[in-house]
DNA sequence: GTTGCGCGGCC
DNA sequence: AGGGCCGCGCAACG
């Protein structure tokens, strides 16, 4: 019986649903994709939604249970000591889902040394005190006793947490005889083996119905024990503690206390966003939406909050207002600037202090009004400088005083996080919103923040950013990453010739060859099949042809090029190859095409270089990505060949690290064979196949080579006996006898790379050496797949991330040497460890001086940075 | 049209 | 079961 009149309150066993929820939906189906399991939190929060949209509580909280410790198993050591340990798989996700509901605004309790359920029968108690209607929810029997007119419990049936089963007072009778206050006195006679509570032998839940019937009571049941015959009676009088005992552990507590009471449990309004984030780290989609349905919001309703200070009103200015405003506040400390681009060019531009905003339509004037103070040294903040950098030289503006970057800053302090605009950056870091027009909205009901009011807020977040940024990692700020981005938005604007007529020629030459692959390859199988899909392939591979199954993707079996290499050893068949050289083909051909495309009217290709694209420092390339331009083999060399020196310029000039991260790995661990392998002049590899094999390093195969190498290579990446047996096509004895001799004779990398994961893990992050951090909180999940991952990576990303660091100090002294010794010459391109220089007339000298001097320099090791320099009129002739 | 996946290019 | 990226085509989804 509900009475509508009155509140309802709904309290949930959150350990308890959760746990039937993971042994109900397969883990594999629910991981994401850096292998959290999740099966447990998403069959919950099905469970959860369909509840609350069906029970319409006004009052909701979810309780966990805190340890396996409580004070059952202090009164009786083997309570639920049955219990295997819950999986680590399971545990995990506990915490995540406790994320989840924070999220949602639901309340979750926990109490120290009592169960989830006693938490339940407090707040159900307290809640028919209240004159609430109390729904209790739980997958634990003992909650029956909760059950009266005024609580109903919902219990999962065996099919699932999908199905609830109501329990009433007359459902209770229906299916147990006895009302719900007696359920307790069945469960002690009968036992609970779930709970390692065993019970009077030969006692079921019949004869205890009976009994409990016949005496009115367990109390007289107990009493008059001696009135029961035959072996069942006797059992009864031998187990009376038992009974006494069940009995007592069973009672869930009434007066736990709790941080909330029933009326503190009000249903709250989701929190959009945040539910947002978490199921988008989760990779709930189809949750989303369920959510926002059952517990009210709108999902583009995230609430606003109040902005801690009021934006100044942004005043519109024309040159002259511009002039007046910079004069009236030169004593300033810094500003917000933003300059609005379209097609390329400045738009608007707004300066805001905290107290001011002024704004203005670009134009010559407005340019002339503004080029003294945005070319001096006055400290100004954007927000995605480079793009604005770039318009601003465009319109002959060169930026100076930059002093902060937010998207720079947030991605210093927080690596992993897609913040890619101001809107993520004033949310995440003031807990605003920012002022949004609607998109879908022909004329917006809110209006977009104006140019001026852009600058403010990102003054605001800079301060708010820098309050959290360690010294170290501002440092990185200033040093590393803000002039670095005055020499990318000079790459970019300079971008690289390229030759149409070589590129389309090669394009068309695979297109034919393709196509004539195709038709070999269809002949091998009689049919016609679409040879870029995964799919077909898998058909005619493991069905028509009845190869052996590759390993195990997501949707079936693996086609990559391991794959099918490995099927060739085993099972040759024509159409294998043909697949493969089709691929490659095909694949040149795509880069081909999107680099032809890319071409602008003057021949050169304008890359985008994402400064916050990785999360370990480094650079990345976009529209197009030029760092991944084909060089391995021969033919693919042709692509690069495409790339070409510009009219006007003399030359390319390429400069490569030679070795950095095995040298970075040697500064770091300080083994005393790898810096003596890097000091003494020796090609490395030979050097340390030497010493690995025992042998003179002129007696050093190519084969042997080839081993130390990749085990060097594969150290920095936290590689295993088998990946490296697999890379090599060696027995995994063989890797591993490999690895044991490799670690004896350099064994300070081995103890490098171990301690720099432990520190980590007690850090919680990793860092360069020039202080560069990254977070991995990953480091201690009881889930082993993540934690590996993270173990990995953590070994990686000091070392790949000093490479970054070091690349970048090269490149921005380059790029400023070059111009203050007014040098026409200029960067071009970064690929991760290699810069390519456009060279002009009669500078080759002095451009190649600067930057081998510079690589070499930009960072001192215990080992010398060795650069490679190399010349040509394309970008593989100048490649060596 | 968007999204996830498999695959493969680079360092 | 090897770290960091970007982008293509296919297939499924809306």
């Amino acid at each position: 019986m509900t009475d509508s009149a009155k509140p309802t309150l709904l309290i949930v066993d959150g350990h308890s649903l959760a746990y039937r929820a993971f042994f109900a939906l397969p883990v594999d189906n629910f991981s994401t994709k850096d292998g959290q399991h999740t099966n447990g939190i998403y069959g919950f929060l099905s469970m959860f939604v369909n509840l609350v949209k069906a029970e319409q509580p006004t009052h909701l909280a979810v309780a966990f249970d805190t340890s396996r410790h409580s004070f059952r198993t202090d009164q009786y050591p083997e309570y639920k000591a049955n219990r295997s340990e819950s999986p680590a798989e399971f545990k995990g996700q506990i915490p995540l889902l406790q994320d989840c509901l924070a999220a949602m605004n639901v309340t979750v309790l926990t109490k120290e040394g009592v169960e989830a359920d006693d938490i339940l029968a407090t707040l159900a108690t307290q809640g028919v005190e209240q004159g609430f209607n109390v729904l209790v929810c739980s997958g634990d029997r003992d909650t029956i006793q909760l059950v009266t007119d005024d609580v109903t419990l919902l219990y999962p049936s065996v099919q699932g947490v999908s199905q609830l089963k109501r329990y009433t007072p007359d459902a209770v009778v229906e299916k147990y005889g006895l009302p719900p206050a007696n359920y307790p006195d069945i469960a002690a006679l009968v036992g609970e083996t779930s709970d390692n509570l065993p019970g009077v032998p030969k006692v079921g839940e019949k004869t205890a119905v009976k009994w409990l019937t016949q005496f009115g009571s367990l109390d007289e049941l107990l009493t008059r024990a001696d009135e029961i015959k035959g072996v069942v009676g006797g059992n009864l009088r031998e187990h009376l503690d038992t009974v006494r005992r069940n009995r007592s552990l069973n009672a869930l507590l009434r007066d736990v206390e709790l941080d909330a009471a029933p009326a503190d449990l009000g249903t709250q309004p989701i929190d959009a966003v945040a539910v947002r984030d978490i199921f988008a780290r989760l990779e709930f989609r189809t949750l989303l939406p369920r959510v926002f349905e059952a517990m009210g919001g709108d999902p583009a309703d995230a609430a606003p909050a109040e902005p801690a200070v009021a934006a100044p009103a942004p005043v519109e200015a024309d040159a002259a207002g511009l002039t007046a405003w910079l004069a009236a506040h030169t004593a300033h400390p810094e500003f917000g600037v933003t300059v609005t681009v379209e097609g390329g060019l400045p738009a608007r531009v707004g300066l805001a202090t905290l107290e001011s905003a002024v704004e203005a339509t670009w134009s010559p004037d407005v340019a002339d009004a503004l080029r003294p103070w945005l070319e001096s040294d006055t400290p100004k903040v954007f927000t995605d400088a480079k793009t604005q950098v770039k318009a601003l030289r465009r319109a002959d503006v060169v930026l100076s005083g930059l002093a902060c970057d937010t998207l720079l800053a947030g991605w210093l302090l927080r690596p992993s996080l897609p913040d890619k605009n101001l809107a993520d950056l004033v949310y995440r870091f003031l807990d605003e919103k920012l002022p949004e027009a609607d998109p879908t909205q022909l004329v917006p009901e809110t209006e977009g923040a104006t140019p001026a009011q852009l600058a403010w807020y990102t003054l605001r977040v800079t301060a708010a950013l820098r309050d959290e940024l360690p010294a170290s990692v501002a440092s990185v700020l200033t040093d590393i990453e803000l002039p670095t981005l005055g020499t990318l938005a000079a790459m970019e604007l300079a971008g690289v010739a390229v030759s149409h007529e070589k590129l389309s020629s090669f394009s068309t030459e695979l297109g034919t060859r393709a196509d004539g692959i195709a038709q070999e390859a269809y002949a091998t199988i009689g049919r016609e099949v679409n040879l870029g899909s995964p799919k077909q392939l898998q058909e005619v591979l493991f069905e028509q042809l009845e190869l052996p199954k590759t390993r195990k993707t997501k949707t079936g079996y693996s086609t990559d090029a391991g794959a099918l290499a490995d099927l060739q050893e085993s099972h040759p068949h024509p159409f294998l190859d043909l697949l493969l050289q089709h691929r490659e083909a095909t694949k040149l051909r795509q880069i081909i095409e999107s680099l032809d495309t890319a071409i602008g009217g003057d021949g050169r290709i304008r890359t985008t270089y994402v400064q916050t694209g990785s999360q370990t420092g480094r650079l990345s390339s976009t529209d197009p990505n030029l760092q991944n331009i084909p060089i391995r083999n021969e033919e693919s060399r042709r692509i690069r060949a495409a790339f070409e020196v510009g009219a006007g310029y003399e030359t390319l000039l390429t400069a490569d690290y030679s070795q950095i991260e095995m040298r970075i790995m040697a500064h770091l661990s300080g083994d005393e064979g790898l810096i003596e392998a890097f000091n003494s002049g020796e090609d490395l590899h030979r050097f340390v196949g030497a010493r690995v094999f025992g042998v003179e390093p002129s007696d050093v195969t190519p084969a042997m080579r080839t081993k130390v190498k990749a085990m060097s290579y594969g150290l920095v990446y936290g590689l295993s006996a088998f990946g490296l047996s697999k890379q090599l096509r060696i027995e995994q004895a063989e890797a591993k006898q490999l690895m044991m001799e490799y670690f004896a004779r350099f064994g300070a990398v081995r103890d490098y790379l171990r301690s720099s994961v432990e520190q980590a893990r007690i850090d919680g992050y990793t860092e360069t050496i020039f202080g560069r951090r990254r977070p991995f909180p990953d480091l201690t999940s009881p889930n082993r797949v993540l934690r590996e991952n993270a173990e990995r990576a953590a070994l990686n990303a000091p070392i790949q991330g000093s490479a970054a660091d070091i690349m970048k100090i090269a490149l921005f002294r380059i790029h400023d040497e070059l111009a203050s010794a007014d040098l026409a010459s200029r960067v071009l391109l970064q690929i991760h460890d290699e810069l390519v220089v456009e060279v002009a007339p009669g500078e080759w000298d002095a451009v190649a001086e600067i930057v081998s001097a510079r690589m070499g320099d930009a960072a001192e090791l215990t080992v010398p940075l060795d650069v490679q320099l190399g010349r040509g009129d394309n970008w593989d002739d100048a490649g060596h």
